[in-house]
DNA sequence: CGTCGATTTGACCAGATGGTCAAACAAAGA
DNA sequence: TCTTTGTTTGACCATCTGGTCAAATCGACG
């Protein structure tokens, strides 16, 4: 990705394709999003769209890569030097406040995972792999210093993905369940329990 | 639902589009499902399947509301005679071993729910609501009672399904992460681990 | 065998969809 | 103003897709 420079005109469409691309792709999945529907949103026809990103995959591909990145952040800033439970149990928090506030970003992933992640199977073979292989060393370190309970790294690492994305993927479901109000009320509190009762020794 | 008589013809060739149509939803999702696909997996021609279903929404909607009551049988069964810690960890089990057993049917409804349940919606705020209404209220007079650790049964009841469903579900990602072998193995033991230590005073 | 209802199929259709292209239009500098 | 480059669009296309239909084929039973 080098910065190709760009007129106002080109920052300003891109960033509304990427935006509206974004609403549907996440709601449709790839296959179901139309070109027609993500131009409409924003606001451009479909040949200009296509005159920015050369096919649909190219608009998908690069929203994809986008969030990847984001999605790791809060994994790759466990720190080996700062305290075993709070980092963790930090480390949820920031997971879930990502749910919360990119819960399209969210969707978009777990639809691409759930068709088998034709296009970041490499991605999650490759770099996600690596990440988790050197952060559960470092969890099952700290466990095996006694300074956290004795659990495994790499399942620790799925339980906080399977509980915080839970929130924002399915949605619908949790909102039907907890009845009115706002639904993420007490998620954090529960979590953060749920995290500390596992970790604390 | 009446049991409508049907030849042995009718039998074989409805099962059929059944399995290869969970198949393939599971896999694609409902709009990226293609008609096509579903009949030659099902060795017969399209216009053959339009025959036993009058459209791919009915062969979807079939399969969604057969998986729906197979998948809240567990938490049906959480018993108020029972001891707590043990129904509640038997619910994680037999959860989880729903995740392992029929990961398509999983797949099935976090589609349709990532999609925002436009087909279950109703369902969901029925039916489901009322159960865990009962169940959320059920785990929260154990935990009054004092023969569980304060918890919220809503989130409770969340977390089963976000932990379990994510082996399911993800799967892609969780083979990624957890390595060679079995991505499974361990899972039982993890899950286990979490909700006891979750739950026990 | 012959008949009648159940089953299967080839041909077909209308609408949707991703994508192309040449022409029209705007912007900005010379 | 003229020219050049960047931007936008209407018309169009090939393919795919869900679905129909009349005709052909099959199977069971008298």
């Amino acid at each position: 990705m080098q910065a190709v420079p760009q007129s106002r005109i080109q920052r300003r469409n891109r960033a509304a394709i990427s935006e509206a691309a974004l609403d549907v792709f996440s709601r449709q999945g790839f296959r179901g999003a139309t070109l027609d529907e993500i131009a409409s949103e924003a606001g451009l026809s479909k040949p200009n769209l296509l005159y920015y990103y050369k096919s649909k995959e190219a608009i998908y591909q690069q929203l994809l890569t986008g969030v990847l990145s984001t999605w790791l952040d809060p994994l790759r800033d466990l720190d080996p030097q700062g305290d075993p439970v709070e980092q963790i149990l930090n480390y949820v928090r920031r997971k879930l406040d990502l749910s919360r506030e990119m819960p399209r970003e969210s969707r978009l992933f777990a639809n691409e995972v759930l068709r088998g992640a034709p296009l970041v199977g490499d991605h999650l073979n490759g770099e996600l792999r690596a990440l988790v292989d050197e952060k559960a060393a470092l969890i099952e370190a700290w466990a095996a210093d006694g300074r956290i309970a004795a659990v495994s790294g790499r399942h620790l690492i799925i339980s906080v993905w399977a509980e915080t994305q839970h929130y924002a993927d399915f949605d619908v479901q949790v909102r039907a369940v907890m009845g009115s109000g706002d639904p993420m009320a007490g998620a954090a509190q529960h979590l953060e329990r749920l995290f500390r009762r596992l970790i604390e020794v």
